[in-house]
DNA sequence: CTATACTTTCATTTTGTTCCGAAAGTTCCG
DNA sequence: CGGAACTTTCGGAACAAAATGAAAGTATAG
């Protein structure tokens, strides 16, 4: 007896939002808030207020709160059909794209103030004479430098094309 | 009239520590043992429990659970020291080697898990034969391949010297 | 202009996390 | 043994974050 197709996929896309919740959850995102994105990634359609309520059975306000925020940033799009009056919300889906938005928005969130912090403390240490003092200096420049390092490369990796980097990523495990 | 060596090596210290605890809770880990594991990185010598609760005004049971874990996740050592009962604790200083530590952490903890899920909902809705089962598994189909490429090259990239990627990163910004 | 359909806000409640400190456990030494 | 020095566990207080739903706001059609 062939499974249905119905709850075949239904099952696949409880599955998927779980996950995608866990994981927002460990990024300190709002479970709720990947829950919704995870939904409206495996929408063809954009889906209303309404529908996405419905389906992750969550209140008005929540739903609301996390649908602008997830538009905030810049990982869904408001859609307006005409004669509706309702608004749909629709997922950026291709997965370079979304791997790019998401990387520039940690970046500007953790990597960009850690960098200014590590860099205001390794300048303030650099007179030390003491063991103590070059000790923390050396450490905390080492820190810089790595985190330095981490954000040019973050921004330049989210400024250019798939079909540039992965196969420079290929090599490099190749 | 210079500045006080002493009070500038310990305003740095506690901005950094501020700054790492910040940034741990945005990754979704514990708060204060990102501050220990700060206050570790800038320490010259291993620190008692004690030390550790009197320097960030912890008590002794949240210190002592979180250098645990500090260890356990392989971030931090217990050090014995000769004829001493108290026990100490060191955090791994190189940096290269303790992003190698952090990034083989988040592969475990949420690459591995996404990428079986993935595939499992990948593979149940291959089948599908309806529009809405198709668009579904491409999409699902893309978000797997994307996963298993980042899983590959995490575990790449941790594996590998410092020596070996650095430069192959910085030729990518080249 | 009004009725209606929808969106947004916000005070409140619910849920989850972190931290504390007392108590129990362990190890070591005389 | 016995007890001193230290570590670990655990229940619950304190705090923080998220969710709710009713009320207020806004746009639209008639």
């Amino acid at each position: 007896m062939p499974t249905s197709g119905a709850s075949t996929l239904q099952t696949a896309r409880e599955r998927f939002i779980a996950q995608w919740g866990a994981l927002g959850s460990a990024w300190g995102i709002n479970r709720t808030m990947a829950q919704i994105h995870a939904l409206l990634l495996l929408s063809p359609e954009p889906r209303s207020t309404d529908e996405v309520m419905e389906a992750l059975a969550i209140s008005r306000g929540n739903a609301n709160t996390n649908l602008r925020e997830l538009v905030t940033c810049g990982l869904c799009r408001k859609v307006v059909r005409p004669g509706e009056r309702r608004e749909y919300f629709e997922a950026e889906k291709d997965v370079w794209q979304l791997f790019c938005t998401i990387l520039r928005e940690r970046k500007r969130r953790e990597i960009d103030p850690t960098r200014t912090v590590l860099r205001d403390c390794a300048d303030s240490t650099r007179g030390l004479r003491d063991a103590e003092g070059r000790a923390v200096h050396e450490q905390l420049k080492a820190l810089a430098d790595f985190v330095e390092l981490a954000a040019s490369l973050a921004e330049r990796v989210a400024a250019t094309e798939q079909s540039k980097i992965v196969p420079a990523m290929l090599r490099l495990l190749g």
